[in-house]
RNA sequence: GGCGACGUCGCCAAGUGGUAAGGCAGAGGCCUGCAAAGCCUUUACCCCCGGUUCGAAUCCGGGCGUCGCCUCCA
């Protein structure tokens, strides 16, 4: 049974699926007016791999995304940058798929954009109007916060309390509140200025409220209610709060029934923000890491905590990551080196230390998702696994054992979406090998795979000659275009340097 | 001011009643021509003070400290 920690109850609670055997999940997307940037990324990586859990757990999951191309920050970024602004979305729209692909996340099953799906946005706010929760404005139309009791519940936020807060606001002389009966209403749908996107709506050209367009589309898309709802942590208020208020008050039931929130990340211990110039973009960051070591760094943490980003502990994330890769590395070698004869491991103890992480994986997810915990569990298998291994110079194995073992890590490690299996089967190493083939062996070889294997074949030999200065000359040369050699009972090897 | 989270080895981090997973880094050893990879060994008064309990990192109270949200934010 996987429990999952809800906001709105502030407690773990055991996942039942609206449907039996399906999950239905809303997660809100970007607002597409800039790339990227590594927190939006956490976020979506952490749904990524709640998706991919439930997938492997059995169930049909609809993963539902929005993509927010509307909004003040794109409209006023736009004219900053003297362009239209429904180009400017479909820009970093494109950006952030690219992204998100290069990060192997996921594509969802269904991924609206906002522009696409006013008519479900004015049939929404035609419903809360007709009910009595909005009431046109100007052209504005509001939602009457005072009108659905239960508003506050998901964030836990008290009316009267937020209320005071907002007189201090409007002694500032903030605007707009002239149009709105209560402060603590919000804009639906909003009248359309001068040079803006706009539709045609029974209040006059407007547009959309941001709040707006999610209730819309997730009603449109997974129906209500639906399963889980899920977003960052600083979506709960207001957005997430005023959502549901809207979403409910209109349907009369409940909109989500699990709200999930990721943990906020940090850089070197500070909040990310453009005034303390520590903004790291998704894509910068891939310039000189691999993703799966970014995905690594991120499941050490639990989803919900706050994670604290440094090139420390991505470099730490990056080594524990080429500890998995060498494993399997490890795996397949003595795999396709197997020979025939009584395997030289227990092959029983082999078959128990699977089954046993695969539970400890299990029951380590089923537990809000507990990633730092199922990868501990991984970590003790390959430490276990290693040691049964180790000193093993017998070529003659269990090729069914070997082989549980290396699927086993590679499902496991699928579930985070990492893929351990990218590019095995076409290998190719830099141009340069071929150079330094010929300044080596007199031949550059036929292709970057023979120059490797002249230079590994003419290190053998010079290392029973003890000639160490050719041999040195190998592996350095190799060393030098990021390749390294590993040495091993059965020969040598050359790999990629992580 | 209001709401909330957190404080576990040098760094990161799981564990929420039975005396401390795991990763990174460090040290020593094995293996090795040197490396690499791997193995073995090794490092915790769980922020402080009280309380509940046979027993608490884990529950309760207080204190100290860090952080987030309360305005657009993943």
């Amino acid at each position: 049974m996987i429990r999952v920690f809800d906001t709105q109850e502030r407690v773990k609670r055991d996942f039942v699926s609206q449907e039996h055997g399906k999950v239905g999940m809303y997660v809100c997307g970007p607002t597409t007016y800039n790339y990227i940037h590594i927190g939006n990324a956490r976020t979506f990586i952490s749904f990524d791999i709640i998706r991919r859990y439930f997938m492997w757990r059995g169930f049909k999951v609809t993963f539902v995304q929005n993509i927010t191309d509307v909004d003040d920050k794109i409209i006023a970024k736009a004219k900053d940058l003297g362009m239209e602004a429904a180009d400017l979305a479909r820009e970093y729209t494109d950006a952030f798929i690219a992204d998100m692909r290069a990060m192997g996340v996921l594509d969802p099953d269904i991924r609206p954009r906002a522009t696409e799906e006013i008519p479900a946005m004015i049939e929404l706010v035609t419903e809360l109007i007709e009910k009595g929760h909005a009431y046109e404005s100007e052209g504005d139309v509001y939602f009457s916060v005072r009108s659905f009791p239960a508003y506050g519940q998901l964030s836990g936020r008290n009316i009267d309390e937020m209320e005071s807060g907002h007189r201090e606001l409007r002694a500032e002389g903030q605007g707009l509140e002239g149009r709105k009966r209560d402060p603590l209403d919000f804009a639906v749908w909003k009248a359309a200025k001068e040079n803006e996107p706009a539709w045609e709506s029974p209040w006059g050209f407007g547009r959309p409220g941001w709040h707006i367009e999610c209730s819309a589309m997730a009603r449109k898309y997974l129906g209500i209610p639906f399963d889980i709802h899920g977003g960052g942590a600083d979506l709960v208020f207001p957005h997430h709060e005023n959502e549901r208020a809207q979403s409910e008050a209109a349907c009369g039931h409940t909109f989500a029934n699990y709200w999930m929130h990721g943990g906020m990340l940090q850089i070197n211990a500070e909040k990310m923000s453009k005034s303390l110039g520590n903004f790291m973009l998704l894509r910068d960051i891939l310039e000189t890491t691999r993703p799966e070591a970014l995905r690594m760094l991120m499941m050490q943490t639990h989803y919900r905590s706050p994670l604290d980003f440094s090139e420390e502990r991505l470099s730490a994330a990056e080594a524990a990551l080429q500890r998995v890769v060498n494993t399997v590395t490890n795996l397949d070698w003595l795999i396709s080196n197997a020979q025939e004869g009584v395997s030289a491991f227990d092959v029983a103890k082999l078959d128990r230390m699977a089954k046993e992480v695969r539970n400890g994986f299990i029951a380590a997810m089923d537990d809000d998702i507990n990633t730092a915990g199922a990868l501990g569990e991984l970590f003790s298998y390959i430490g276990s696994l290693n040691a049964e291994l180790a000193d093993k110079t017998a070529k003659a194995c269990d090729v069914g054992a070997l082989g549980q073992a290396r699927a086993t890590l590679i499902e496991l490690m699928s579930v985070f979406g990492i893929s351990l299996v990218a590019d095995k089967a076409a290998v190719e190493y830099p141009q340069e090998v071929l150079e330094l083939a010929r300044a080596v062996t007199g031949y550059p070889g036929l292709s970057t795979a023979q120059a490797v294997e002249l230079l590994l074949g003419c290190r053998e030999e010079a290392r029973k000659q003890k000639d160490w200065a050719v041999a040195d000359q190998v592996r350095d040369g190799l060393a030098a275009l990021g390749l390294r050699i590993e040495d091993t009972p059965q020969g040598a090897r050359v790999l990629w340097e992580a």
